[in-house]
DNA sequence: GACAACATACCAACCGGTCGGTATGCTTAC
DNA sequence: GTAAGCATACCGACCGGTTGGTATGTTGTC
């Protein structure tokens, strides 16, 4: 929306409650109340008060609900890339490590409340895939660009396995995200992680 | 609702366009249209112009709309249950291969709008999860149902495999459908099928 | 003093649900 | 067999609260 993106001051904020600007406000309790109650059972007046905000400032930053929900899944790349980007699992020398270390790290982030670990823009792109191609397309960049990050370890894995004959990487980092995603959907239908496997 | 339940005349409706009762044919629109827009973006407008009925009949027929939800997760219950009873994954005498058989099929149903071969019950949970304990456990009921389908086919194929170690059936059975579920979310966000491998 | 960042007050459309009423069929009594 | 009595299925106007969005201040800052 706008032509120059708001300079953030290098700070990952990933879970502050409290920001400075209300922008930064609303886009944060934006992301953790739509994980709970879906994109359209959330109303603006619920993310305004959460982020302790009026309705004016709302649409002050955001010219629609819809405006929002594009931010909300550009600011969840952000703050997940941030967190892949600096996780223990780059560490391994061996690419086949760093695969199973990504997988721990994942299964290391299923804590706490569901709305905690579950995936925005998975929960978004179910409600709004027919409806919103905005929305659609900018969950679609955030799976996908995630998915990115990890081919080149997955192929180098693969590269060095011995049966990487007619396996994909690009596939597998995809398969990779929609097993994660589907074990989302189990752990809000059983109310229970242990489909973290 | 009522003591002694209408007696169905033992057909499989399965995909019929018209149906005898309002009652059936809200049924049938609901699976389709909660899951092509979700269930919170779903007016029970909606859903009466769908089935050709007015929200007269809706509300004599359902209490309110969580009700039309909880009953739509058992319809789809019977008519997805009927479909993979009678489905051709069943015939091979070895097991793995009806493990096989079965992704065959499951591959098999990829075809047409995304609204026809996704899933209604993981649709609708992803929104309620959180709001409806009703709604939600009717779906959960329904995967983990759907599950135990194949439990006994897995138990077998693991039993005759050589590093049937430590990998458990009912397990295994879930994750199939959390592939699914995710592979759905991902068809969702690209547009795309190919997620289905 | 001008512009961004908010707050307050308000609106029109919408949505789930209600309500009085009608049409039809099934039972039972005569 | 027919009419009263009642239940089921359905209609569609209507209601009140909610929702996304707007119009108009007010305040602080450069």
């Amino acid at each position: 929306m706008s032509p120059i993106k708001k300079q953030v001051p290098a700070k990952i904020p990933s879970k502050a409650p409290a920001k400075a600007s209300a922008k930064g406000r609303i886009l944060d309790v934006a992301v953790n109340v739509i994980r709970g109650k879906g994109y359209s059972a959330t109303t603006v007046d619920d993310l305004c008060s959460a982020a302790g905000v009026t309705k004016g400032a709302f649409f002050h930053h955001f010219e629609s609900k819809e405006a929002l929900a594009v931010a909300a899944a550009a600011h969840w790349t952000e703050v997940t890339g941030a967190l892949f980007e600096n996780a223990p699992y780059h560490l391994p020398d061996n690419a086949a490590d760093r695969v199973f270390a990504y997988l721990d790290f994942r299964a290391s982030l299923l804590e706490g409340e569901i709305a905690e670990y579950t995936c925005l823009v998975g929960t978004m792109v179910q409600e709004v895939h027919e409806s919103s191609p905005e929305i659609r397309d900018a969950c679609s960049r955030s799976i996908t660009s995630h998915a990115e990050t990890l081919e080149p370890d997955f192929a180098e894995a693969l590269a060095s396995s011995s049966n990487g004959k007619n396996v994909n990487a690009r596939t597998l980092a995809l398969h990779t995200q929609a097993v994660l995603q589907g074990a989302f959907i189990l752990a809000k239908a059983t109310q229970d992680v242990g489909a973290a496997v």
